[in-house]
Parts: structure tokens; sequence; C-alpha cells
DNA sequence: ATAATTTGGTTTATAACATAAACTAGTTTA
DNA sequence: TAAACTAGTTTATGTTATAAACCAAATTAT
């Protein structure tokens, strides 16, 4: 009757992650941070989450002296988004 | 920037018991149950949570000898699910 | 008649999760 | 050179979702 609900996508803070990262294709994570309002740490602990099932992938650099890490959504990640959100929609319509 | 997501409806069991709940006005138990394939202990302390929160009215009767548990959406209920609704939207649209 | 099974649930235990708090390492500013 | 800030990570904790165990009554089988 209704679909299963991707739980590593359902979910506030890893779902707003996803969107950014699907409108911008890439993303530094003081970025993400500010535009999905969270803390640093549940920010860090998620988009770790989000790479271990392989919806993104973490790159870490400098940018000057300063530590940079940006991710940016895999082809899996946009197919995972797509699924959830056909599934979400059984719920949601009327 | 993301709008806050209702937490008492953003879990899998709960929304698909409001939604079935906004198209039919009421149900019981195991129609809940079966449609929602969960199990009894789930959907009982669900349907609990959605009661005390006034999303949705409980009401205890008898069929035949049996008891009989009923469910209908409230007021209440129907706004917080427009706007839950609402505000997912912001996340899930292209 | 009574034992076993089914119905219609509730209560309790547990594992996973989200989140905040505390911490680290280095950089910039006063 | 000390304080404060940047850019995170790790750890601790409180919630949550869920399943497992339980309960009372009704039905069915022996």
């Amino acid at each position: 009757m209704f679909r299963e609900l991707d739980p590593l996508l359902h979910s506030q803070l890893r779902l707003a992650v996803m969107s950014l990262l699907l409108s911008v294709e890439k993303a530094d994570f003081t970025f993400l941070k500010n535009k999905t309002s969270s803390t640093a740490g549940n920010l860090s602990v998620q988009l770790d989450r989000l790479a271990e099932a392989g919806y993104i992938t973490i790159e870490k650099s400098f940018k000057g002296k300063r530590p940079l890490t940006t991710c940016q959504v895999t082809k899996k990640g946009i197919k995972a988004f797509e699924e959830y959100v056909n599934a979400l929609k059984q719920y949601i319509q009327p």
C-alpha cells in the first residue's frame, strides 16, 4: 500500500542537504551549515552518513591555509532522492 | 531557509495514518493496521501520540462483543498535515 | 466442557537516531 | 602572546521508532 521511505533521506537535515546539493552541484561545509541552520557537529555526522551510503562525495582540501570540505551529490544520490520523492507523494497527495 | 518539519508528522507510520484518515474520515484500528502494514504495537503507540497532540480522536467501543477502536482526524490534524506538506515541498521541489 | 487459537489490542524493552556539548587543530587578531 | 575565531570531529545523551512480549476476551476444535 504505502511504499517505504528511505530512512536515510527521511531526516530533516539530510533531506535539506540533499536538496541543496541537487540545486548547486557542489557546496562546502560552511555553506551547508548556514543554509540548513544546523550545528557543525550534527552536519558533520549527517554528511558522513550520506557519504557512507554513496549519496554524496566528500572532498577535503584547503582554501588558503584553512581546511575546506566540499560535498557533491552522486548519481546514486540523485536516484535515491527521486525515488524518495515519488514514494512520499503517495503519502501527501490529496 | 528551510522550514521546520513537524516531527510528529515526519514519521513514516504516523504520516501514513494521517494520510489514510484524511481520505476516509473514519477508520478502525484493524483497517489502519492492514493498510499501513504495521504491527499492532507500533500502531497503538503512534495513534496515541497523534491523539495526544490533538491531531486525531480515538473512540473505543464494541462491535458485537469485540473491542473496536475508531480513529478520526481533527481540524487541528488537518491543518498540521497541510502545513507539513507545504514545508516539505520546500525540500523536494526542483 | 475445556483446551487451543484468534482477535484486538496495550505495555515494555531495545536498538537506532538526531542532536548538542565538548573537544581538536590550526589561524587570525588584539 | 594571549584571546578569539574558523572549520570542523568525536562523544555523550535524550528521543524515537519498532518489535517483542504480554493481556483479556471471544471463537473454534476436541
